[in-house]
DNA sequence: CGGAATGTTGATATGCCTCAACTAAAGTGG
DNA sequence: CCACTTTAGTTGAGGCATATCAACATTCCG
């Protein structure tokens, strides 16, 4: 996560907006009117805990959050990454305590918005509102894609699966470099989001490296063939709902 | 589904939402106001299918709908259960194209509401937008405890996860009878609906009923001990965000 | 009453998990 | 900057949970 100097974390929440909202300039001047606190996150580090009650909502302004469940156990079981743009809590707004947890996953910057904040805003812009309530559905889509995914794919679909997710929706957002793009993950955060053991996680890999289509390698989603790691995945991007396609 | 003669699908809709949101008296009118079509369906008719653009929300008003998603081969993923008072695909109303399809379990009763009737409804009362924007939140969370639930729990616990699930909201809704709740989902559905096999959904069922805490028949979901049940699926009804605990 | 859908049960196969040992990389303090 | 520790990744062997296949029983429904 390099530090730029020039980050603006109200252009990245429209930009983020846009992708699947119309905004007026109403809208626009309202998000820019917004309380913002930006803070940096260490790679593991939750921004909000199961049981929380926050009272602001996080934007991710560069880097990756994730969302998890604890079980009683101990274990974690990953339910989405949010890169540049994503809302990841805006459901604290309406919904008093947290069922999950929030964390970084490498190194990541978080603007905090105040609930009230928000709520004064969509009092005078309902449209601005109708947006971040879109956004909070698309969130909900792909959550059922994850059940889909985690549920009725064998692993290396399942792999491939959520990898062209992540890279589609980087690039949407202008995220990606060439045929790369971040994903700071451990082997081992893979397997607790896609419900796989470790070993498994590192051999599924391997097979899919050996396909020549996809790889994940010094914290970056590598796509070598997209058509090939698309079709492996059974992927259709429809789910996202965004307004234009990135690939 | 009985037809019985006075089911009023307006305070059906009342008691769900106050389930977790406070209505005002504006809102209760509000929703009175809003136009109303019943229609019956068929056990498995479909409601709305994956790439449909509806002009209509559904309004379970009795029996249940289920969502789906349909894979390439045919296969299905089903993804959530809505009984009386759910709107299960309010998301309709912010995102142009369903994602997945909705069809009947058994024989089910639904009310359609115009998306330009609700969305004027919204503009004169925030609150009930944001009350229905609540149920859409606690949906988002139900998906990601179905992540969890199929990604990190074998097909025991993730089978009676499943039953405490349906029975626990069944019961806050008022559409529990003593021990027992409707849910008439095939083996093969229940199976669809977490990622098991036919055979293994049979063999785990009869596994279930040998603990005595709980059992699926003639179409109902039956609960012999709930606190074993519950105990077994490691069962935490806080993600359903209810004010109140029925259990 | 007959046919289709659903449920039941056994035998066998297999994909993934578990355990374990080891290598490589990354972070840390002297 | 290097030795040391920790964390992450790799690979093999073996076992188990669940899938698959198949035959049959049962219930539902026209």
């Amino acid at each position: 996560m390099q530090r730029e100097a020039a980050i603006d974390p109200y252009a990245i929440l429209i930009r983020k907006l846009k992708e699947h909202s119309r905004l007026q300039k109403e809208d626009v001047a309202e998000i820019r009117a917004l309380t913002l606190m930006v803070r940096d996150l260490a790679p593991n580090e939750d921004f909000v805990r199961q049981g929380d009650r926050p009272k602001a909502s996080a934007l991710v302004v560069s880097g990756i959050l994730a969302r998890y469940h604890l079980l009683p156990d101990g274990r974690r079981q990953y339910l989405s990454f949010h890169l540049a743009g994503d809302m990841p809590d805006s459901q604290a707004l309406f919904v008093d305590q947290m069922d999950h947890s929030v964390c970084a996953l490498g190194p990541t910057s978080v603007a905090s918005i105040p609930h009230g904040d928000l709520m004064a805003a969509f009092e005078r812009r309902p449209s601005l509102a109708f947006a971040i309530w879109r956004e909070t559905l698309i969130d909900a889509a792909i959550f059922r894609e994850a059940i889909t995914n985690n549920s009725a794919r064998s692993a290396l679909p399942r792999m491939a699966h959520l990898f062209c997710e992540i890279y589609y929706r980087s690039r949407a957002s202008g995220l990606s470099t060439g045929d790369a793009c971040h994903a700071p993950m451990t082997l081992g955060q893979l397997g607790e989001a896609l419900g796989m053991a470790l070993a498994t996680v590192n051999r599924v890999l391997s097979e899919l490296r050996e396909t020549g289509s996809g790889d994940l390698k010094n914290g970056q989603i590598v796509v070598r063939d997209w058509d090939r790691l698309a079709e492996l995945a059974q992927f259709d991007p429809s789910y996202l709902h965004l307004k234009r396609q990135p690939l």
